[in-house]
RNA sequence: GGGCUGGUAGCUCAGCAUGGGAGAGCGCCGCAUUGGCUGUGCGGAGGCCGCGGGUUCAAAUCCCGCCCAGUCCA
């Protein structure tokens, strides 16, 4: 893609276009003499030891000084969003970047900004490089992206290259950064189907800043103009920190204090400074990929150091722990303390996978302070900027304890299971190691520590984790939705928001298509926001149609009509018709689903913050709600749950609905507006119950019907609690008369057992305790009179046989069950005997003593239909006694 | 959302591929030995083999569904 980097700055103040010597990229300087880029691997790190700026900062100081020069250069500072980007959009699960928090309303220009241009200061979370955190001295799962966008429409044009450019030059100025150490190298940006020219603002061999001029969208391998023009920069808060200080590493600069705690508490010596500079240098110039890239990196280092590899591996392998915990304390900081709930899916999985590596790192020093510690610490550094974090640091450390004993769990079971894989087989092999990985939890690191107690060697492949990624893929589902047909119609008003309790309507057909029609306008309420669709009737003249299903797209309401297709002409464009709605479904809907909202609301109230819906349905006679809770709901919480939510019924808040515009929205109820997940456009409905002094009890951006007040409800009752994945609890409930009827059946179940035990319901636990009780007992004692009953007949069958060969044979019926038959052929059955028994219920079994030669699983085959082993076999037997003996002598004389 | 693993005595687990009498170790109780506690020896109690269906003469074991738990991946 053509395009012209030339800006005015760099005419104004001399600036030279330049080809890199080395990477061959087009960049702009002020110095001539420059041949390279600026950026590594073409240059190295320069500024470590010698800080390019007048003053060290740090983390916080950078934050502001950033803040407050984009404030002052007419950029309005704004609130940075959680980094659960999850809760506001659908495509990425953590927040990435500044621009992911404006994206996609923003961007798309369905929804104004909050300001224009505005600056932020961004926590994002990147997890793809994690396994070089602490290693290459620069990489971060957490980090503060400093922005300042513009969001340029043709009305309303702010600023673009030119001053973007200039902006950036300034504020590096500011900070006292040599100018003729700044270059800024073309290049193209493109990401999440945006794209557009951007600057690399390198200084020192280290980038520091990119700005980026997004201005086309990619349709395929072409690029179209969209109509917004948005400036979208990035500056690397961190990495201004970084060279402000010249620190070794990048962690040294921000983390000092956790990693100077952490080096005293695991006992690491300092090492040399320069060896640790050296690192982060050839780690710089390097791109680093796989665990081969790192080995790499190591041997690069011994060489230039002159030290052996195995030696420097030894200092430094402590370090690179002690730099991960500190990075990946802040990440799990922000994660948690923005209420991220662990789980085995999505982001919740995330935050475990984060909080299990950090263990390890920890395992590995030694460390005696426990991890709530260190994240108390982060908090404690993070409280001036995000005094939020510190409101919920009960829960994170409530979390952190509670994985961490999770984690010790699947370490100690899957151990177990080494050690008895290991009894039992020589070796383990890759298959073994994939297993225990990917069902147990074992990561082959901690295989191989624990074969290698046991004297045994394990042998890990590089790409392990590439092996097990391939096994899991190609997996997909493909959903089913109805297929609604074309039409082209205008929108369909919707008449159930103005007029809630209307029951009857009248509206124009405009089309019917398929057995589906649509009207001008209608009060049934389409199937959406987990709440089911409203039926009824459409009545022309004296002919009326059945509703079955009502749904909706692009804004226009599709009425599914039984039979339609039999009385196509009876219903036509044009038509007046009347709609009537089956309003006692109705009613129990909205009932159900302003329910689903005061239990969501005394959920969060009685487990905590936290608590966030993750999905609902509201049905007629029920509803579920799906929360993040981190354990399983005792009974205690349950009932607990259903008081409040109660208490709310009986207090009769007040409920409204108004539409509101997204930020106006945001910014009065913040992010807890967005419970029902994602809500698309500019103009969002909020539905809040509030109490008399107007205070929130609930808010959420919602488009179902609902009361008017909580008091409308009547009653509600939880039915039952799921998990439904691990951190996500559903609970099942219903209200007004369906939850009466529920109760009802619960009182029947109860009813009809305390009738079958003949006791009032009161005293069923004790009762059915006796009776269980008692089974057992009887059991027991069944158990002991048949062993007798076996000893007993002993006497009464020992003078029965008869000899056939060399055997001694007897097949008697008996009275006793196939366990009874078995005890007594216990008794009978010793040396050459055969024992044969029959009762009148079909079962045979045959037994013989230890000196027989004939199989009497053979034995029984011939006899009767069955099988069993060489000594015992058993079976069901046709005809009698008599028949039965003639077929044994016939056996055993053949043999 | 998908995959995988597991649920058997109070605890840790074996048995299950190939269906046929529910086991081991630890713990618990009793007895013996000892001045007493260990320790040792002997004996014993303790199981809806997660729940529900199916196949079969016969299911802890095979098949299906559910519940519970663990774990990996997107």
């Amino acid at each position: 893609m053509e395009h012209n980097y030339k800006v005015k700055l760099f005419d104004e103040l001399g600036f030279v276009r330049k080809k890199c010597k080395k990477c061959g990229q087009w960049f702009w300087t002020l110095d001539e003499e420059r041949e390279t880029c600026g950026d590594a691997p073409c240059d190295i790190y320069s500024f470590i030891g010698k800080p390019i700026t007048k003053k060290p900062y740090d983390y916080k100081e950078m934050v502001k000084e950033f803040i407050n020069f984009f404030k002052e250069h007419g950029h309005e500072p704004i609130k940075r969003a959680p980094v659960t980007a999850r809760r506001w959009r659908d495509d990425i699960l953590l927040t990435i970047a500044s621009i992911a928090v404006f994206q996609p309303w923003i961007t798309k220009g369905i929804v104004k900004p909050k300001a224009n241009p505005l600056v932020i200061a961004q926590p994002c979370i990147r997890l793809n490089d994690i396994d070089n955190v602490g290693r290459t001295g620069r990489h971060l799962t957490c980090f503060t992206m400093g922005g300042h966008h513009a969001f340029n429409s043709k009305e309303d044009f702010k600023y673009w290259q030119d001053e973007t450019v200039e902006l950036c030059f300034n504020f590096f100025k500011k900070l006292g950064i040599d100018e003729k150490s700044i270059t800024f190298i073309e290049s193209w940006w493109e990401g999440g189907g945006n794209a557009g020219p951007c600057y690399e603002v390198i200084t020192h061999g280290v980038e520091l800043a990119t700005l980026v001029f997004m201005q086309y969208e990619k349709v395929g391998d072409n690029y179209k103009e969209i109509p917004l023009k948005i400036v979208d920069t990035g500056y690397g808060i961190e990495r201004f920190v970084w060279a402000s200080t010249g620190e070794p590493t990048i962690y040294d600069a921000i983390f000092k204090n956790i990693v100077n705690k952490l080096k005293e508490d695991a006992g690491v010596k300092d090492i040399d400074k320069e060896i640790l500079a050296k690192i982060t240098e050839v780690a710089g110039l390097m791109d680093v990929k796989d665990v081969g890239d790192l080995r790499k990196l190591r041997e690069e280092v011994a060489k230039k150091v002159n030290i052996p590899v195995e030696d420097l591996d030894k200092l430094i392998s402590p370090y690179e722990d002690i730099y991960a915990i500190a990075d990946h304390t802040r990440a799990l900081a922000f994660m948690l303390g923005d209420g991220i709930v662990p789980s085995n899916v999505k982001d919740g999985y995330l935050v475990r996978m984060l909080i299990r590596k950090t263990l390890r790192h920890m395992d590995r020093l030694n460390l005696s302070i426990p991890i709530t510690e260190i994240v108390a610490m982060q908090l404690n550094e993070l409280k001036d900027l995000y005094p939020e974090l510190l409101d919920m640091e009960d829960y994170i450390m409530e979390i952190l304890e509670i994985e961490e004993d999770k984690y010790r769990q699947t370490i100690e079971r899957g151990k177990g299971i080494v050690e008895r894989l290991l009894k039992n087989k020589k070796d383990i092999d890759l298959e073994n190691l994939i297993e225990l990985y990917d069902s147990h939890g074992l990561p082959p690191e901690i295989v191989k520590d624990v074969a290698k107690s046991l004297g045994k060697d394990v042998k890990i492949p590089d790409n392990f984790y590439t092996i097990v990624a391939e096994r899991h893929e190609n997996k997909k589902e493909v959903k089913e939705k109805i297929k609604l047909p074309e039409v082209d119609v205008e929108k369909t008003e919707l008449l159930f928001y103005k007029y809630p309790k209307m029951k009857e309507f009248e509206a124009k057909v405009l089309k019917v298509a398929d057995d589906y029609v649509i009207l001008d306008r209608t009060a049934f309420y389409p199937e959406g926001g987990g709440q089911k669709a409203d039926t009824g009737y459409i009545i022309k003249g004296d002919k009326k149609f059945r509703v079955m299903d009502v749904q909706k797209e692009n804004n226009i309401v599709y009425h599914k009509i039984e039979g339609l297709n039999d009385e196509i002409n009876e219903l036509k464009e044009g038509d007046i018709v009347k709609g009537v709605i089956d309003w006692d479904r109705r009613l129990s809907l909205m009932r159900n689903h302003t329910a689903t909202h005061v239990i969501n609301a005394a959920a969060q109230k009685v487990l905590g913050k936290h608590v966030w819906q993750a999905g609902s349905d509201v049905d007629v006679d029920k509803a579920r709600l799906d929360i993040t809770h981190y354990k399983r709901i005792s009974r205690e919480e349950l009932k607990e749950i259903e008081r409040v939510a109660n208490e709310i019924v009986l207090n009769n808040y007040n409920v409204r609905s108004v539409f509101m515009d997204r930020n106006e929205a945001e910014e009065k109820f913040g992010f807890r507006i967005y419970q029902g997940g994602v809500v698309p456009g500019n103009v969002l409905r909020i539905v809040i119950i509030e109490d008399e002094n107007g205070n929130i009890v609930d808010v959420q951006a919602c488009g179902g019907t609902h009361c008017q007040n909580t008091g409308e409800i009547g009653f509600i009752k939880i039915i039952k609690t799921e998990r439904v994945q691990d951190g996500v609890e559903r609970l099942i409930y219903s209200s007004g008369l369906s939850a009466l009827k529920a109760v009802q059946e619960m009182e029947d179940t109860l009813e009809e057992s305390a009738e079958i035990l003949r006791c009032p319901t009161e005293e069923l636990p004790k009762v059915i305790k006796r009776f269980f009780e008692e089974w057992k007992e009887q059991r027991k004692k069944i158990e002991e009179l048949e062993k007798k009953i076996g000893e007993l007949k002993k006497f009464e069958l020992m003078n029965k046989f008869e000899t056939v060969g060399d055997y001694k044979v007897l097949v008697e019926k008996v009275e006793a069950n196939p366990k009874e038959m078995l005890n007594i052929a216990d008794n009978l059955a010793v040396e050459n005997t055969i024992v044969i028994l029959l009762n009148d219920k079909g079962n045979i079994l045959c037994k013989r003593g230890e000196n027989v030669n004939i199989k009497m699983n053979e034995l029984i085959r011939y006899i009767a239909k069955g099988g069993g082993r060489e000594h015992l076999a058993q079976g069901k037997y046709e005809g009698d006694v008599e028949e039965i003996k003639k077929k044994v002598v016939e056996f055993i004389k053949n043999k």
